[in-house]
DNA sequence: CGGGGTGTTGACGCATGTCAAGTATGGTGG
DNA sequence: CCACCATACTTGACATGCGTCAACACCCCG
């Protein structure tokens, strides 16, 4: 397992490192991205629909979510970020933001500048291509989240998010093993999968009872990876996590 | 109403155009993109999942539709691109298709290189910027789906993607008014809307009923479009659509 | 020790799925 | 020009997964 990463800088690169080789230079010019932190607590909104964000942020400690209100006002949660995500990385080129996003466990953030970004971009293209890859890795989440939503019953898509949860943890070294922290409650786990919360409640009952998971506070053990993974139909391809070559 | 653009070429560049003014080396470096155009038929394979394509394609004529096939055989339909889309540019910076593409009517497409596209943006920061946004806007349909398929029922879910196309089709001069073509068979309507083909029909009757389409063949016509856009909570936001100022 | 957020339970209803059988419709070959 | 077929669309009867409502239990934190 990783050590934890020291600087908002130090995540920025070992997230891209993950991605390509990157040059002295480039690295150089991470390392000197000026990221401005500041802590939240739980359930506070971070931007809004129809913000328009001179900034990026990105997730150095805790988790966000994605969400969208519809006019009934049922919520949609759209994704779930962990440390080293930068949800809002659209913001560079989409003025107006078409979500919120909120934190949903006290977080730490580092703020980056868009126009810091435009010019990391247009100096190092590599760089460029790997946010613009960034962004593209989260579109493919969207796909997989609306063949979940789209065309599996309650338990599926449970038992599909956790898997996924599960492998973005142990990709930035927070889940070891079969065991992670997931601190998502019942109701925020029913508006990312389009059930109510009283289901999302007897699907988790079905799922530990059936010996897929089981839980203690927040913290999410997988038992047998194949059967949950069986359960929920899932295949990580959509994920495009870059096989680690052991050394 | 636009007049139809004459090559793939000029397609890009009008697209691109709608975003930022071109200068004109940029424009001349679009006429010069070098693009084989191919026809096919309905119901064809473009790309599948597992592919490494090494080229994208423009839609120059028809429409395609991205989908996602469960491990139980149920198929989701993720998006419909219309003329003028590059449905697959992910696959520029992700080797790994995750999806499948089929025409959903004869097409008319025209391929690109990735080499040549890596040269472009490498040269012309501000048109990868413009690619990139490309990507962006279609992950923001993503989302957009995901709140209707999540939380919406089936009644305005149709309604929505009814009022979704019709405006994807005016940006790009294939509907005046209140009517456009939308070859777009029940069973696929319900594929992109996560309920079953009969109950498509039914949802559709419904519309016809309360006044809020007609449709003779595949012409769909839009008598009131406050009223649909209403029933399917539409907020075209989310398309990013470029206001046109009038001259 | 009190109170708000979270998790749990049971009874009941409904939107949507399923199954099964039709009826257009449009293209093809004779 | 008609017979035929495949594909698309319709319809009705019935089944069910999940939603809704309404309590209640838990538990951390102040």
């Amino acid at each position: 397992m990783m050590t934890a990463p020291h600087s908002p800088n130090d995540m920025m690169i070992r997230k891209l490192e993950s991605i390509f080789k990157l040059t002295s230079e480039e690295e150089q010019a991470l390392q000197e991205l000026s990221i401005q932190t500041r802590d939240i607590g739980t359930n506070q909104d971070i931007v809004r629909v129809g913000d328009q964000p001179s900034q990026c942020f990105l997730i150095v400690e805790g988790f966000t979510c994605v969400h969208k209100v519809s006019a009934e006002g049922k919520r949609q949660i759209i994704a779930i970020h962990v440390p080293g995500d930068v949800p809002d990385l659209q913001s560079l080129h989409l003025q107006v933001l078409d979500i919120n996003i909120s934190s949903i466990t006290p977080c730490k953030l580092g703020f980056i500048k868009h126009t810091d970004l435009y010019q990391l971009c247009e100096r190092y293209p590599r760089l460029a291509a790997a946010l613009w890859r960034e962004t593209l890795v989260h579109s493919s989440i969207f796909r997989e989240w609306l063949l979940n939503i789209g065309q599996r019953d309650a338990y599926s898509r449970v038992a599909h998010l956790i898997c996924e949860i599960m492998l973005r943890l142990k990709a930035v070294g927070l889940a070891d093993g079969q065991s992670f922290e997931m601190p998502v409650t019942q109701a925020e786990l029913a508006d990312a999968t389009g059930i109510t919360p009283v289901h999302a409640n007897r699907v988790l009952q079905a799922l530990r009872s059936d010996g897929l998971i089981s839980t203690h506070k927040h913290q999410v053990t997988l038992p047998d990876w194949e059967k949950i993974q069986q359960a929920g139909e899932f295949d990580p391809l959509y994920l495009h996590i870059k096989q680690e070559v052991p050394a």
